[in-house]
RNA sequence: GGGGGCGUGGUGAAGUCAGGAGUUCACGCCGGCCUGUCAAGCCGGAGGUCGCGGGUUCAAAUCCCGUCGUCCCCGCCA
């Protein structure tokens, strides 16, 4: 049986005249009585069919969303009923057949924009909430994007290359979801967290040019941007270094902008440097779409009388200070900005709001004197009602602090522009808020010097950069050490022993030895590049079947518990701590 | 691990601060009317253990404690 020979959504007033068979649902059903209307609805766009009641039987039971075929002639619509908000409004079918393909129960939500349904309801019938256009223009869209970087891609020569999914668990940076081995009882794989040694490997195997949209799992709690499971457009070059890859990238995005949003984006991106991204902005991942710059105001205080300043800068500290203008905050609302400053680990926060007559008012402004309190004035540009933000502390925390404010009080809503950013020159270690150093990146990116890395760990600089959008870090990406010797050496220096990192690494360091090219690359994220793009405030908008925040998918209620039998051939039993507990939670009949 | 918001017929909300009969509004659903509608309209009807458990009270959607779910954030995400 055919069931459409035509499009609805193609339907224009050429088409008058034309007997056609369409297939689709009815998404709108109109009664009048005499005279029904149906909006049926499909891949493609909607039209309107009218269907004589008398003479189509079925007509009285048609329901929302029964998925139907009809035939019948296109024709002009009466003159005054046109609908212009529908691109087929000018036509309609006149129904000579009507077909019920299959029935549906009564919705357990509306389809329709009216409302926002909570998010639980609507992913436990995502198949339903798909027919939406929100979820539906947004699975098109990212499908828009991946197509175009698919294209780029492979048009400059990059092969498209699987990489394993079942892989060996190197237990850095994120938690690794684990996956226990049948034949090698006892033994686990890990789900990559990306295909990063696998595309170094290609590279040593000679392919030069590799993309791939990668799947990949890293097992951390999630936010609005993050998921357990996700993807990424992975690619990497060899006989390239950093500017290679950003210029890739460029094209890439220059792409994906214009088939997804109809925009050109203006290439070169712009670069900051960490160290510059951080003194400014306040944050590795600034969002410039609005200026809003953090100052450095430590040396109009070297004099200062002010202890919290003068202690501050005493001990290697800086003063900076925020013009977050007139917010308009109640004296307890800027009490409040106090609480969360020390929240992030400042020891406090000074307020002060610009009065009508260019005077400061604030606890401590009898503190300053005139001299400081016109400096501060000036490398804030304050102007009367805006309210002007001081930390003075270690320069770290004073930026983030500051760079937290900058975002709450500055940020644009929604996402109309797209400001893409390049930050280079990422250190080599991060200082914890303990004030250690810690690595900032996987153990693969080269240092700009290894002997620096080792001297000087606190400044030392890696060849390793990010792409940010709109404030959002949506990939990162580094020029990779193709020295076994350089490999070995970044191994000691991050504190990583000889053994431990032969048994981690040691096929990889091996490989290495076999004539590596110079080689690069970087990783986008799809979910954060499309959310953005679609105006999303947050990814599983853009993804088909998301998972909540908790792991769990409310439409199939994985993950859950599996038969014993299953357990007993992987050699895994539950520890009795945690049987005791579910049993418990079961017993008790808890919701 | 921590902080915060939310949870009321199928859906969305009001009611919660300040306790007094499951009260209200919109949509949907079911039935009826209707031959030019298009988020159709009009009339009628059904539908709720106020997430769950405990406590306070003569009386709890409302106050208190606990718990579950969900969302946002901090930690975490080499």
């Amino acid at each position: 049986m055919n069931y459409r020979d035509t499009r609805a959504g193609e339907l224009t007033r050429e088409d008058a005249g034309r007997t056609v068979q369409l297939a689709g649902w009815a998404a709108r059903i109109r009664d009048q009585g005499g005279v029904m209307f149906v909006d049926l609805r499909e891949a493609t766009g909607v039209v309107q069919v009218v269907i004589d009641p008398a003479s189509h039987s079925q007509a009285e039971s048609l329901r929302r969303e029964f998925c139907i075929s009809v035939s019948g002639e296109v024709s002009l619509r009466p003159a005054g009923s046109e609908n212009p908000d529908l691109p087929t409004g000018e036509v309609e079918v006149v129904v000579s057949e009507l077909h019920i393909l299959s029935a549906s129960q009564a919705l357990p939500f509306q389809l329709d924009e009216r409302a926002d349904v909570d998010e639980l309801v609507r992913l436990r019938y995502r198949y339903l909430d798909m027919r939406r256009s929100r979820v539906a223009a947004n699975l098109r869209a990212r499908s828009v994007a991946v197509a175009a970087m698919r294209r780029v891609l492979t048009e400059a020569g990059f092969l498209d290359i699987e990489t394993p999914t079942l892989i060996k668990s190197t237990p850095e940076g994120a938690r690794d979801v684990l996956v226990p081995s049948r034949l090698q009882l006892g033994d686990f794989y890990a789900l990559p967290q990306s295909p990063q040694l696998f595309k170094q490997l290609l590279m040593v195997g000679g392919f030069e040019r590799y993309f791939q949209i990668a799947r990949c799992y890293r097992d951390e709690d999630f936010r609005s941007d993050r998921q357990l499971e996700f993807s990424q457009l992975d690619i990497e070059g060899s006989f390239w270094g950093r500017d290679d890859v950003l210029a890739t990238i460029e094209a890439v995005m220059v792409a994906v902008a214009r088939d997804v949003r109809g925009v050109e984006l203006a290439t070169p991106f712009p670069r900051l440097t960490y160290q510059e991204a951080l003194d400014r902005y306040g944050t590795d991942k600034p969002d410039l779409r609005f200026a809003m710059e953090i100052a450095d105001l430590s040396d109009h205080f070297a004099a200062t009388e002010f202890n919290a300043f003068a202690s501050a800068l005493e001990s290697g500290g800086v003063i900076r200070g925020l013009n977050v203008g007139a917010a308009g905050l109640s004296r307890s609302g800027l009490d409040a900005l106090v609480d969360d400053a020390k929240q992030a680990g400042a020891a406090g926060l000074v307020w002060m709001v610009v009065e009508d007559d260019g005077s400061l008012r604030s606890p401590v402004a009898k503190f300053l004197s005139a001299d400081e309190q016109a400096a501060l004035m000036e490398a804030l540009a304050g102007t009367p009602g805006d309210h002007l933000l001081i930390v003075a502390d270690r320069a770290r925390i004073a930026a983030e602090v500051l760079g937290r404010f900058r975002t709450r009080f500055g940020s644009p809503e929604g996402h109309d522009e797209l400001n893409f950013l390049w930050v280079v020159d990422f250190p080599v270690f991060e200082e914890t808020p303990g004030g250690e150093l810690v690595a900032a990146h996987h153990p693969f990116s080269a240092p700009v010097d290894v002997e620096d890395m080792a001297t000087s760990p606190a400044t030392a600089i890696a060849q390793a950069y990010d792409l940010v959008l709109n404030g959002s870090e949506l990939g990162s990406g580094s020029v990779r050490i193709h020295d076994p010797d350089v490999q070995q050496k970044v191994f000691e220096i991050l504190g990583i022993s000889p053994d431990e990192a032969e048994r981690r690494f040691g096929w990889f360091v091996e490989a290495l030895r076999y004539g590596t090219p110079p080689h690069a690359g970087f990783a986008v994220g799809i979910a954060r590049l499309v959310s953005i793009l679609q105006g999303e405030p947050n990814i599983r908008e853009v993804i088909a079947f998301p998972k909540t925040q908790t792991g769990v998918d409310p439409l199939t209620g994985s993950p859950s518990p599996v038969d014993d039998h299953q357990l007993a051939e992987l050699g895994i039993a539950l520890r009795p701590e945690v049987q005791a507990a579910r049993d418990e939670a079961a017993g008790s009949g808890a919701d």
